[in-house]
DNA sequence: TATTGTTATACTCTATAACTATA
DNA sequence: TATAGTTATAGAGTATAACAATA
């Protein structure tokens, strides 16, 4: 992060110049790549914003939602769902366990694998980051307009139309 | 990356069992936010496996376009334009003057601001680029079908808006 | 003093490969 | 041998703070 932090430094409200004369975006401001990225950029950290206290680092919400939606799922299950590596999931899930958030239990059938569960804990801070999450969402919903069906419905296809070529290819 | 690579290991197409009872999402299912992040990962992810070659590092493309688009910006509006800090910047314009693909040149009226100019070379690369970025979009609009126009208009909403946010808070 | 860009640094997220234990 | 999850590790991308040059 910083060099020599020497304060906690409790979010300072810096000022950003903000830009004068706009740069011209070119070909790129008629993309719907450019915008997928800033937008979804922008979305994350109002999110992460909002959700302030509570921890709403990057899948942390989704991987509380997945558990409490499919009790006894699997790591590598869970792992698809958001699309990381097993690996990557490993040290969420330590932390999780380690806050009494989630429970590992082996599974009788298969014992290399864990049935993943919400506990109490764990459920109640799904609970409090899903208020910020409402909250998002309604932002969003007055944002995107009476369209906002149909915008999810081609957020989808393009999530899926892309993840598809990566297995495939 | 790995540990103890021993070989370059050109891309190893890895089976990847796929999920045979597909997760719940829930409550995510309907929202917005999760689709924003997957929809944006998949795509770049396929742009920048249609790059191959070319090097699509996160904002080379989106760099080398707007330098293109506003010959002699300074690397603060750049930095501005993709709402980077201007340290991570440095290096990324440090690789592509090495390269180079872009000029600094000190401005007489302001010596402590870069004006950036591409070069030829790196209009070259831009150029390179910008055919696997059309492609890109060409695939996209086969996704979206016949609301591209409205669905960037909405994309470019939320990221000026939540942008707004993050300079008035 | 203020601003532009650089440097030093540290942190987050992610994946690959090897490993352990189960199957 | 094959699979689920862990460990060790590497590396990309990012930001903060201090700095140097210039204003």
């Amino acid at each position: 992060m910083a060099r020599r932090p020497l304060m906690k430094a409790k979010a300072p409200p810096r000022p950003k110049p903000a830009a004068q004369h706009p740069v011209e975006l070119g070909w790129l401001g008629g993309t719907a790549g450019f915008y997928l990225r800033t937008a979804q950029e922008a979305a994350f950290q109002a999110f992460a914003r909002r959700a302030n206290g509570a921890d709403a680092r990057p899948w942390r919400f989704a991987v509380l939602a997945l558990i409490d939606a499919n009790p006894g799922l699997t790591q590598g299950e869970l792992a698809a769902a958001i699309r990381r590596n097993t690996s990557s999931l490993t040290p969420v899930l330590d932390d999780l366990c380690r806050q009494g958030y989630v429970s590992r239990q082996r599974l009788e059938s298969d014992r290399r694998t864990y049935a993943l569960k919400l506990m109490p804990k764990g459920n109640a801070a799904r609970i409090k980051l899903l208020a910020s999450a409402v909250e998002h969402e309604r932002e969003l919903d007055r944002i995107v307009g009476s369209n906002r069906a149909q915008f999810i419905r081609i957020l989808q296809k393009v999530a899926t139309a892309f993840a598809q070529d990566a297995t495939s290819k």
